[in-house]
DNA sequence: CGCATTTGACCCCG
DNA sequence: CGGGGTCAAATGCG
């Protein structure tokens, strides 16, 4: 299909971009004095990015090189995750009585990729993160040395659509400020970047109910999302598996969001475990991300953007907001509470000359 | 009344 | 055995 092959290239593009963004910070860093965690992390992560496109380069090529090229990127900071993916579900449940009481049972979920981001919100206000997507909060946990809960959300037609993607909030323990949201699976229902936004996210609501007075001052700013926040605090991680970014990318655009279960199935696996959506989620900088503050990726600028529909389906574009107040230093520190461990960044950044 | 959230119990895995 | 993820009954809300 060559509409793969455009997202390849596109998907290449990006990463290529976004290795010289690093690149920039990186040169930044050095002659600013900042921590030598941060340049590492700037390293890192533009390792990654080439990692990246070198990885889209052998998508339908032989990915044994790749492969080895991934592997002797040094540090363990890179994701050379496989998760358990198909065979989980292929995995013959060794019990067969548990089919019997699925129900209590914990289901078998592949652990598709997770796509961590953390989403920090100015003053605690508000969350900014939409995705685009409606979800259902399905449980909450208090996270062993975690000082806030962990939330669990699903999407809202898993049934209905046999959407399987779901997602962990979780409230970062240092900056409360910040939420680490962790993706797992793909979005194969059709709700949503078709329609306008949905329903506030869950997150969003929690933190209305946990502080429901300041609603008031968020000015609408009319987000320059391309100006690169420095200090902007999004991690991402992609967990790939290299296995199936060898697999034949073959879902058809046309039969995305209708398609039987298992074909959703399959798609989203493969979905899941390259990047090429992910390279088009792209990450709309809101410098005061209020509570309504979202931008969305028009659905037809997105299809541009893919040169398929597919996209405007998994268009789901995150919208992160800089943390301007919370981070003052010009300089960007870029504050990186997380362990750097198996962060691969994806980050748009400035992909203007995309899309124009 | 239907749908979403809450919450304690349940289950799996390390 | 404990932690993390999920289920599902109870509850809340529009």
């Amino acid at each position: 299909m060559d509409s793969s092959k455009s997202w390849e290239h596109k998907s290449l593009l990006t990463e290529i971009i976004e290795g010289m963004e690093l690149a920039k910070q990186l040169r930044l860093s050095l002659s600013a004095a900042s921590s030598s965690d941060t340049r590492q992390f700037l390293v890192q992560r533009i390792l990654s990015s080439y990692e990246k496109a070198l990885l889209i380069l052998n998508f339908s090529g032989p990915a044994q090189s790749t492969a080895g090229a991934i592997a002797s990127v040094p540090e363990s900071l890179v994701s050379a995750y496989a998760g358990p993916c198909f065979d989980d579900y292929n995995k013959s449940p060794k019990d067969h009585q548990d089919l019997t009481d699925v129900s209590k049972k914990r289901k078998i979920m592949a652990k598709w990729t997770d796509h961590v981001m953390r989403v920090s919100s100015e003053n605690g206000i508000e969350g900014p993160h939409e995705d685009g997507h409606s979800w259902r909060k399905y449980g909450q946990k208090d996270i062993l040395g975690a000082k806030h809960p962990r939330s669990y959300y699903r999407c809202t037609y898993r049934n209905t659509q046999s959407c399987y993607a779901t997602k962990q909030v979780q409230r970062s323990d240092e900056d409360p400020t910040i939420f680490e949201i962790t993706y797992k699976g793909k979005h194969t229902c059709s709700h949503g970047s078709n329609s306008v936004l949905p329903p506030p996210s869950p997150e969003q609501q929690e933190q209305k109910r946990n502080k429901q007075n300041n609603t008031s001052h968020q000015q609408q700013s009319q987000v320059n999302q391309m100006s690169f926040p420095t200090n902007l605090r999004v991690d991402t991680k992609f967990l790939e598996d290299r296995e199936n970014m060898a697999s034949p990318f073959s879902f058809t655009s046309t039969s995305f969001g209708c398609m039987m279960p298992d074909d959703a199935f399959l798609s989203s696996m493969l979905d899941d475990n390259n990047t090429f959506f992910d390279n088009f989620n792209h990450s709309l900088l809101s410098p005061a991300a209020g509570e309504s503050n979202y931008y969305l990726m028009p659905p037809s600028q997105m299809r541009n953007i893919a040169g398929n529909e597919q996209l405007s389906e998994c268009g789901l574009t995150e919208i992160i907001s800089a943390n301007n107040s919370s981070t003052n230093s010009p300089i960007p520190d870029m504050d990186f509470p997380l362990d750097p461990v198996e962060i691969e960044p994806n980050f748009p950044f400035d992909t203007t000359g995309i899309f124009s």
